[in-house]
DNA sequence: TATGAATGAGCCTTCATTCAT
DNA sequence: AATGAATGAAGGCTCATTCAT
């Protein structure tokens, strides 16, 4: 579609550089310098072709999403596969998305800082890539839960699907200083998957039978309001 | 109360500054300047007090700690209840412990980018920090595993458990972006707390159960086009 | 003369403003700031060219040497003259290199300074500096004394003829202290060639004899009051 | 003579400390911090004590110089002894002054930075401590040089023989680096003592015979001036 | 007499950015 | 279309010194 000519691949090199350089160390650790350098490039290539640093920021978002999306595309619009199987397949290929050690790694590890710690390309970001995410997820419960599923029910059972699957990534220096052995890549994350998975559809089903926990009375706090 | 009304404290003010500005901004985007400014003290006295900035970072962390378990004890050790109550117990109060909005939010903050972004003094946070949590959601966990829970169920789930918890917390801009009017203080957190330990307990017991997923077959392929 | 009638070649800028500063201050007290104001430059330009003010300074001694080779090589090689013409030409034009008062007299003051006071690039300086004139030097004593010349007598000798030219470079001021007329410059150099030259063969012819003094015991008695 | 009552022996520590400090890093690279802290008192006790950082310097200085008389007092004044003998025994006690190992030895290496780069305490170093030695020296040189010694030729000869000592003092690391076994304490004192004394002592002879190299003619320069 | 806290000037270095070519 | 040199603002840190006690 969008054919430019001749590829100035300095702009390309730029872009990968920077995928590299800002998801191993962050935003502000990264260095133009250092980007350029790795690109092959002059100190002022990533101003000459980019403006500024934070503009080749939102490029560099922009081309990881296109990459996520190119690796490991979300599973079909809701209705191809009854809803089990949709979550299933979800968490599954979300997890892949996240835990790819692939060349998006670094990618992966950026979205991970935008989403703790917002910087100014946060909504684009929102808007591009995690809405659509969103939007999956609440195709999935709502099946899942049925005619009992509240619009609170359903917003907290998909943030609890998801955020099990995003801690690996998210938190991954931590899981791994817990259990150093602890298997991210390969096999493991289809254990994962199958674990999260089974965890997930009993917890939306106990949430489906109602808020009620069988049994038992108001929590009692351990701190100052009554509960 | 005190015998010396008040004593001109430049290190907890250095302290209670710093904790805003780490807080709102990280730590490599905080200046010491700004620190000291906030403080009404000198450019000098960071290193006069702490040594480095890093060590002051350090300082603020444990500060941080200090502040969460006065205002939100985790509940008394293991023993003393059942695992159920527990897990409730638990949940409850450490979604408080994160999402106070009180004065230690920033703090919080501080300890979510750690885990995200871990820097110099993330050894020393594990050790001090995190790792008695775990600790502590291992013993819930594998008591409600009973004998069916390998080490690796007792992780997973302790992970399911915790990293719903988290994402709060650390992810709660994307929450509050998707559903703008989602209640994160005061009775939004008994909700939260509510849904959480219900998920997790029918989770858990899911798993303990056993790995094998009802009728289905283990997953294949890499990607959602399968699903 | 040059095609390029003057290139704005901050670096050669910096390195004679650093001359200047080193020799006036030493390495310690100069500051970049300074050496960057007197070239001209901005103070980033210190760190652009040489990485850092460290290595500035090795760089100005390297200068301070090339310049001192130009203006007054020392004689060529052995071989080429006996080695009493050799010591000859060695003291005068060595003290030609330490007590010429031309553009090079502020360089010749660090390397006093390195001798006395050696900073961390003391060893490059010796390898690159020192080395060559002590080689020099041996050739030319160990030639003098002939077969009776032990690896200790020749060291000895060595410094013994060196220490005597180095002594009014680098405690110049004590000199001058002393005797106010003493003339350190143009014809002085000849006198004191002169006499460091007949000093030392005498020296030296002595020192070949063999270490016995005629007719006088080893000393006795570690201070004054023996005497 | 100067008797203060109840000796403030911070004001003794501080002194010690000081030389120590001073004489391992010069002036300049010391901190009046590591100096009170050595000393075992308060950051403020230098500028209580002695008003500021110079004049604790000055005053470690004085202390030097007296306690290096203590341990090693010049050789009695003229006329006790022979120009043969006095040579010797000069030369030997200025070497072990310069080179004793002892708890001066630090404070000896301030004076040999003094006399390469004077600071502001030089004037009185020069007249109480340099002056006496000079003395000393001119009066065995002239007795050596007998009645053919002209003026310049005692300056000469003097500083040919106290440069020699003081060498192995001032550049002690470049001996050391050229000669890594050389012996500079101990038994190599004698030796040293030995080999300058006799060096010397030809030399002087030499000068006195007359200022004509036998059978040489005038240097031929290896640099611009006709000599 | 002596101190611990605090200060402010200043240093070296880093870095995104600019500019002439 | 692209670069190497150069910039200036800013950052963390050091250190001799001061001051209230």
């Amino acid at each position: 579609m969008n054919a430019t000519p001749a590829p100035p691949d300095t702009r390309a090199a730029l872009i990968e550089a920077a995928i590299a350089v800002f998801g191993a160390v962050g935003f502000r650790n990264a260095t133009v310098r250092d980007i350029c350098q790795r690109a092959g490039a002059n100190v002022a290539a990533v101003n000459y072709h980019f403006g500024d640093k934070e503009s080749l920021y939102l490029e560099v978002l922009r081309q990881v999403q296109r990459l996520a999306d190119a690796r490991h595309p979300l599973p079909p619009a809701r209705g191809t596969a009854r809803a089990g199987q949709r979550l299933e397949g979800f968490v599954h290929s979300f997890l892949l998305r996240l835990l790819d050690p692939g060349p998006n790694a670094a990618g992966s590890k950026l979205m991970a800082r935008e989403m703790v710690d917002p910087s100014g390309v946060f909504d684009t970001v929102m808007a591009e890539q995690i809405q659509p995410i969103a939007d999956e997820v609440r195709g999935i419960v709502t099946e899942l839960l049925g005619q009992g599923g509240s619009e609170e029910a359903v917003r907290m059972c998909g943030i609890s699907i998801v955020s099990q699957c995003l801690f690996y990534h998210q938190c991954r220096d931590v899981v791994l200083a817990l259990f150093p052995d602890f298997d991210l890549g390969g096999s493991g994350v289809e254990r994962l998957a199958r674990h999260i998975t089974q965890f997930a559809r009993a917890g939306v089903r106990q949430t489906a039978k109602g808020g009620k926990q069988p049994g038992r009375p108001p929590l009692k706090g351990t701190s100052g309001s009554a509960l």
